[in-house]
DNA sequence: TATTATATGGAACAATGTTCCGTTTGTCAA
DNA sequence: TTGACAAACGGAACATTGTTCCATATAATA
């Protein structure tokens, strides 16, 4: 589960001229700093101080702020990490399962995604820079794992066809952003109750 | 548009045993200091520093904290002076306009006074104990004020009667919440439509 | 007017984001 | 293998902002 060599290029600039590769130590605590921030933003919030997530990663605040300059750019990079893994678990999810099944389990995953990352859609709408190329990151990664699952359930015969997978996330995000106090099983039972509506369809000719 | 005499009766305690009057000093630094803030909310968002507030309002930031221990205290107070602004609207535009207009303009009122709340959503859902009493507040002032002009446009036959006051506002307010970068109108554009929506209705007979 | 509870202002403290810079270390050419 | 140096490191120091404290000033009252 631990993943390595998590790249520094924030998809921004066009990597062309690869100027030179980042020291070994550098790399690790790129990585080191990544996962203590995950860990950290997991359990304590977006708001968690730079200086728990440096201490836990074992560096000292220099080397934080010389890989990510600011604040937001750990946040960003987590969020970025974070939606890699559930686009990543799609695959894995359609080689074990049947497409029904896949797809529904990883909607379940996805809406596990969108609840812990309460405080995220606040900073998305900040205005600040940092987050400038999320949503585009969306569309690309969390939107095409998705299309393919649902293609495949289509395709299955096991859903209906006449729904939009953009839509569907949005739908899914929205019930699954909860409000503090809330039962956190709700939104559990309320994506699996729109995935059975993914499969139920009219009877062909009767009513009722 | 001044208001004056802000009573600072939060709206939590009973008020049984009036303790004491507060001094005249006290009440003119409480006035000045929720101007203040009102102002310095509207330009700079709600994450605003007290200092510049209590500067504005020519007070030093020992007596804001008096009046308003927490930071979070003087937000909600803001808020709530909005709202009352808000709702006491609805009586004064009943008074002049036909009560489908007076409902018309009110809707566009309540959308532009959630327009300018962005960060207050986030503030209501952080689980900060002094916006506990905010949204039983809405209740209790916006809502009826908008029951009544719908009632009154209903029952003049102005729009018609299958809508819920709650569904509405709701609407509204998803309306008009918007991100950097939108243009300002369509929030504007969407509720007059939603209001167009509210005068239609289906030619009793025909279809098309 | 004298007394006193109340209110005031702002220095000082605490928490946190960010910068700076002297020291350490990985990398690579010789 | 070794020397040179760009890159990376750590953490003290700075800046901003929320909050507390208390010596001083003042409105209310008798």
């Amino acid at each position: 589960m631990d993943d390595k060599a998590e790249d520094q290029n924030n998809g921004l600039e066009p990597q062309g001229s690869v100027d030179r590769r980042v020291r070994a130590d550098a790399q690790r605590n790129i990585d080191a700093l990544l996962q203590s921030a995950l860990a950290v933003f997991a359990t304590s919030g977006v708001d968690a101080p730079v200086r728990e997530i440096a201490e836990k990663a074992g560096v000292g605040i220099g080397t934080l702020y010389r890989h990510f300059p600011q604040r937001a750019d750990l946040v960003a990079a987590a969020f970025r990490h974070e939606m890699d893994s559930c686009a990543d678990a799609a695959p894995i999810l359609a080689a074990e399962f049947a497409p029904g099944e896949a797809l529904a389990r990883w909607m379940q995953r996805y809406a596990a995604f969108v609840a812990t990352k309460r405080g995220l859609a606040t900073a998305l709408h900040s205005g600040n820079p940092a987050f400038d190329g999320l949503p585009a990151y969306f569309q690309a990664r969390l939107l095409p794992a998705f299309q393919t699952l649902l293609d495949s359930a289509i395709a299955a015969g096991e859903v209906r066809a006449d729904v939009d997978a953009n839509e569907l996330l949005n739908a899914v995000s929205s019930l699954s952003r909860q409000t503090p106090g809330d039962d956190p099983d709700t939104a559990r039972r309320m994506v699996a109750l729109l995935v059975d509506g993914l499969r139920y369809r009219a009877r062909p000719e009767g009513n009722k």
